[in-house]
DNA sequence: TAACTACTTTATAATTATTCTAAAGTACGT
DNA sequence: ACGTACTTTAGAATAATTATAAAGTAGTTA
């Protein structure tokens, strides 16, 4: 397909890690993803909306699942749960935790919480991840 | 409707303090939740379906989701996601922190988990709650 | 207690997020 | 350029949850 240029050899990098070959929707999704200075959390749902807003050619709904998870599982994205049940992908796959604000997502990073004590993981099982949750509401 | 016996008592000021009127079948859902020993994390429809099995008399799931609702407005259950998307509510209301093993969801006692270091809230907001998930894996 | 009214239950439809399906299209090794 | 395995796509299917509206009930009032 498009060739390899040097504009796209990271994000074609991305996909052929993830096990994807990187088709044209493949490309744009890591593109948009990854090709910004911050990172950033979104749902599947948004994604899709955002990306295909301005396009005539629309990527269907699966192409963005798929490559999501892909994405997800070679560990390009981090997964987390909403409040509302929906699945929130992260592009900060650094170790860190969130405030909750409404709904809201904001990123802490992880020197910024540390532990004095943890439990132990029960027997066979050991610690795979923590993961902190700080939920804000308003002053007063 | 049934007479108000002592031993409905504490269940139906629980659905009263819900905002909620104590039918038959929201008494029964009240008790079936909070009349044993030992807390517990459900959700919906492994309640609905747990209930119903031995009736012959159906609760409608309409009326389970209102019910559960009303108790977790209330602050007589806690509500959390799981990985997969689905709301799970635990009786046990005191503050605490959970391990996820695979789908299984382990209480860990508030005094297990104890903080060096906490970030400040934004200016604006403070700290409603601290959650910790710990996430396990097999050994080896 | 009878009657009334607002709140409930229920079956079923609707919705939302996500996954599946199968036909038409494309990447890429040969 | 060819062929095959992998992709895209629209649309159907699924799962969890919420909404609807008709029939039933709690609780107040007479």
């Amino acid at each position: 397909m498009q060739k390899m240029n040097n504009k796209n050899k990271i994000f074609i990098d991305k996909l052929r890690s993830s096990g994807l070959r990187p088709t044209k929707q493949r490309v744009e999704i890591t593109r948009f993803l990854f090709n910004r200075k911050k990172t950033f959390h979104f749902t599947v749902e948004a994604l899709k909306n955002s990306m295909n807003l301005k396009r005539s050619n629309k990527i269907s709904t699966a192409t963005f699942y798929n490559t999501v998870h892909a994405l997800k599982s070679a560990g390009y994205l981090k997964e987390f749960s909403l409040e509302n049940n929906t699945s929130c992908y992260d592009t900060n796959i650094t170790s860190h935790h969130h405030f909750f604000d409404n709904g809201r997502v904001i990123d802490i990073k992880s020197d910024k919480i540390t532990f004095q004590k943890l439990p132990e993981a029960p027997k066979g099982k050991k610690i795979k991840n923590v993961e902190v949750v700080i939920r804000l509401e308003n002053n007063n």
